[in-house]
DNA sequence: CTTGACCTTAGAGTTGGCTCTAAGCTTATA
DNA sequence: TATAAGCTTAGAGCCAACTCTAAGGTCAAG
């Protein structure tokens, strides 16, 4: 029985990280101490890794959450659950991926376009382009939200 | 001088963005009516005008801050600053393109491994990926905090 | 028997870019 | 003149997935 922390370092997730997914239903210690320590056992680390691994593949919460629900009762699901999850979160790394490409277009043709040097930007061609608005754009404008977050950590 | 929804109608920003802009020093309207209301000139229009144009390209409000003090004195700034800024976001969108490919390869990998038939999923080639983590998901890892989200309007 | 590492909880804060609300004032039209 | 549409403000809410804080309880080592 693992206490919080050495379910963390053995999956990789903070305990913080490891109450908020308990929070959120996805991951449970079966057992608690009398003081109210939560203790991991084997099933308890199985699940847990299975919710890192799908997180690191880019699932979401959400949809880890519905992954596991089809994981603790696999004659209740088909395989065709299982891959329209993996599809629908397929299409939208697909359609970020156009957008993005989109985006790394235009920038691409706007720094073609400049010099770069140390002169004043008085005639610089990609200030032009900004002001003309004669820029080739279609598909960015929706893309970039949420699009450059970051994660810090493993 | 047109009003603020006269604004947005042009830009296609609405007007709650735009005061939003304005909050953060991206618009100003150079007048007021005595009553308060905002009143844009042909000028004001051009800069709400760059504005757009940058920000559907993709660049963040903080670099359209930027390259709008460069286009306010112009003969201050020099073209390398201008591509410093542009190349600096394009380097954002390749990395966080090269954290999706390496999402759709995997997800690609499991879908093709999985029939995604209508039978039980207790040997669903996926599942047992997730369960072992012997999946290829190096580079994602860090993607998908805010990778997929979206923005609405235009 | 004290130090320090670890655990608990509820709840607030972070990020970026909006998006909306409430409560009230102004302006245009019929 | 009445109604509707539009304007003002400060400030709250939204999204996802954390990330951290405060204030306290627990436990093993020396
Ligand atoms: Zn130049
Ligand atoms: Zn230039
Ligand atoms: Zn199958
Ligand atoms: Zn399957």
């Amino acid at each position: 029985m693992l206490k919080i922390s050495e379910l963390g370092s053995r999956t990789g997730l903070s305990p913080h990280t490891i109450r908020f997914y308990e929070k959120h239903g996805l991951i449970k210690a079966s057992e608690r101490s009398e003081s109210g320590y939560r203790y991991y056992n084997d099933s308890d680390v199985r699940r847990a890794e299975f919710v890192k691994t799908a997180r690191n593949i880019g699932f979401s919460l959400d949809d880890i959450g519905q992954l596991l629900s089809i994981r603790v009762d696999k004659t209740a699901h088909s395989c065709q659950e299982v891959t329209d999850i993996t599809r629908h979160k397929l299409d939208e790394v697909n359609a970020k991926i156009a957008e993005l490409q989109s985006m790394q277009k235009t920038l691409q043709l706007l720094l073609d376009s400049c010099c770069g040097g140390p002169e004043q930007a008085i005639h610089c061609s990609i200030m032009e382009a900004l002001e003309d608005g004669n820029v080739d754009a279609s598909g960015a404008a929706k893309a970039h939200k949420t699009v450059l977050g970051k994660r810090a950590k493993s």
